[in-house]
DNA sequence: GTTGAAAAGTGAACTCG
DNA sequence: CGAGTTCACTTTTCAAC
């Protein structure tokens, strides 16, 4: 499995995560490369997985989903990262989970729209035999987000 | 300004956030709407800011963005929102920030190629002189990730 | 990279509550 | 009038070469 991008490649990630909607014609012009041959890059980004799919960004707070927390879980005994998944991935309000160093085992990001929809998740994380403890934060306030992408690393 | 979403609202943005590209005539499709009503609905939605933009979802790991920590900070003093924002905002390194509630005052989600490329980001951070400490967690293994979207809350 | 047929995007005139 | 539709016309896609 050769997923060796080349400069090319990169400038058309860069451009569809800049306009997911970008027609071939405008990726091409971003990359010296004719509108056919573009596509050709973007089916093969899309083939190799580099490219999982597209999606519309969402304002959150028009549509509702407003409440989030970051919830630090702390586990008793071994934990088996696949079993820890198939938990989580139980709770809808999860949106993203991920084990980490340091003193708790697993991160996991919620999203809900009501603080007692939040409670009930978290509960129910809690309700596993080999949870024995979380650390939840409510968020307050979204003070920005912005996408992955290639990007200048600090200087410092 | 009323953005009040009605049903078919939601059903074109659940299209839209599944897949980014989807032709006019397919969101039609899944609204029971010609594609030219469907398109001056997502037209209003884009003008009306629901709709952000639209991205390429990519696969970290193959870019090389593949480090990430999520860091607790501790602020002294007073915190005004926007500084934090603008101060978080000039690192790179953090693609997403956010007030919370418990001890700490501010949760970062960062994401960088090397390790010491996390460290070097999260120096920047604690060198401001509002911040007291933070508390990093680095990510060992993600454990999934989904996209925020219409989905049902968790029974318990 | 180029070409050409098929598909999608897009604005205008029209219709319905 | 706001919202949907059909219809012409342009642009884009995409599978040849």
């Amino acid at each position: 499995m050769s997923t060796g991008l080349d400069d090319i490649d990169r400038k058309v990630l860069t451009c569809l995560m800049r306009d997911g909607r970008a027609t071939y014609a405008e990726i091409g012009q971003e990359v010296d490369l004719s509108a056919p041959a573009a596509k050709r890059r973007v089916d093969r980004l899309r083939a190799e997985g580099v490219i999982q799919g597209f999606t519309a960004v969402i304002d959150p707070s028009v549509v509702g989903w407003v409440t989030e927390a970051y919830v630090e879980v702390y586990c008793s005994g071994k934990v088996s990262p696949t079993q820890l998944r198939r938990q989580f991935q139980a709770v809808p309000e999860v949106i993203s989970a991920c084990t980490i160093s340091g003193s708790a085992d697993a991160m996991l990001h919620l999203v809900a729209e009501e603080v007692q929809d939040l409670e009930r998740a978290i509960g129910l994380v809690r309700n596993e035999d080999n949870i024995e403890q979380t650390r939840s934060a409510i968020v307050l306030s979204r003070l920005f987000d912005r996408p992955v992408g290639p990007r200048g690393r600090s200087e410092g």
